[in-house]
DNA sequence: AACAAGGGCTTTGTATACACACGACGCGCA
DNA sequence: TGCGCGTCGTGTGTATACAAAGCCCTTGTT
């Protein structure tokens, strides 16, 4: 693999899992030796980072990892509300209901997954798959980047909140729900089960307390 | 002001303007002789452009000006009316009203402005500020980034469409009644009159006899 | 003692040279 | 004559060297 592609994504998942904290500073060289690459591949590496909005220039300093306060939640949540409950909308209108009906039925008995393994990878894989069939369905690739760029940050956020089984186990059936709402094709059901799970989403990832740990850059 | 930022200005301002059509071939060489610079600050611009969504990498063959369909436009629009809408309704919610007063009143008299010059730059400035009212009184960073993201796609259309001075007329005085909406703190009627405004533009943006002709690549 | 100016150092921005991979063209063989 | 293989060329991917710019620390002055 291209060295800058492998660069990117190694430093896009310490940032997502918390390796790399806000307030970081990353300089090109001390990632070009750590990484055992030029500083090249870094750049690019950093460019797309930052366009993405995971990082931030530094004024001189290079780029610093962003920060992640309850305000950037809420904010991420609104627009996560739009385009999500938009595309649960089209999808309900577009898509295939045989697919969101089989995805409706592994979501019924997810529950027993969930204490497969500590981190639960089986669950989220699932729940991956039907966003993949969301986008799919919806058929609009503009709305799909924006949500790519949504569910990035997103992902951040659920590794601050600690994953309560109870929870996981209220989510994969309001999963469940829009998954059968969009089978049907009720558009305005899927949008209000979409609606639904994104403020119950929402209330347990601001109850984090690791959210008033978020900005350490403050030293 | 740095090479790459020039380059990047430069060759998005040539692919908006439609000066670089869809299909057409960005080789790193030929851009770094042309513009004066070297090889380095050009991939940034090029980079940048691709995650910008204005070109695509054409399969190890540098990277290509993208398309844009009918399909393109509709899908846009779809995502334009699910951003600008929330938007226009958040704005009404926490914006200032004076400010969108003000507007609403340049607005109301902006007729006049539209023979002073054959392209109206005083017009889309008045647009462009418009625009910037809105994604502050927003106040969402993240959305902010997705509807500038789409704007730069839009800016692509509009120079699809020949500039007609009676839909422009009518296209401001649309922006009037969204400028007064949001003044009044009416969020439904922020939204029915950004709707309306929207589904006028779609119409004339598809209405345009250049997008048959957007796709030259299969040659 | 506090502020300002200057110098040094660190870090990014740019240029260039080399390596590698893909595609194209041409040649040879069936 | 058509297909397959090899070689060549073009263009990107990476590394490294150089240049410029910003920040911090020191030092001098008020």
């Amino acid at each position: 693999m291209r060295a800058g592609e492998r660069a990117y994504r190694e430093l896009r998942a310490d940032i997502v899992s918390w390796r790399l904290v806000p307030g970081q500073v990353l300089g090109e060289v001390d990632l070009s030796e750590r990484l055992g690459i030029s500083r090249t591949p870094v750049r690019e590496a950093l460019s797309r980072l930052t366009a993405d909005g995971l990082t931030e220039p530094h004024s001189g300093r290079g780029v610093v990892v962003s920060a992640l306060s309850a305000d950037d939640v809420r904010a991420l949540y609104e627009l996560r509300d739009t385009l999500d409950c938009r595309a649960a909308e089209l999808a309900a209108q577009r898509g295939d209901p045989e697919t969101f009906r089989a995805l409706a039925d592994e979501l019924s008995h997810a529950a027993e997954r969930l204490s497969d393994d500590p981190d639960h990878p089986a669950y989220y894989e699932l729940v991956d798959r039907m966003d993949e069939q969301i986008d799919a369905a919806a058929g609009n690739p503009y709305l799909q980047q924006a949500l790519a760029n949504v569910r990035l940050h997103l992902a951040r956020v659920r590794r601050l909140a600690t994953s309560d089984p109870q929870r996981l186990a209220a989510a994969a059936a309001e999963h469940e729900a829009i998954a059968r709402a969009i089978a049907h094709g009720d558009a305005p059901l899927a949008v209000a089960t979409t609606r639904v799970h994104l403020k119950n989403a929402l209330s347990k990832a601001l109850g984090s307390p690791a959210l008033a740990v978020a900005r350490p850059e403050a030293s």
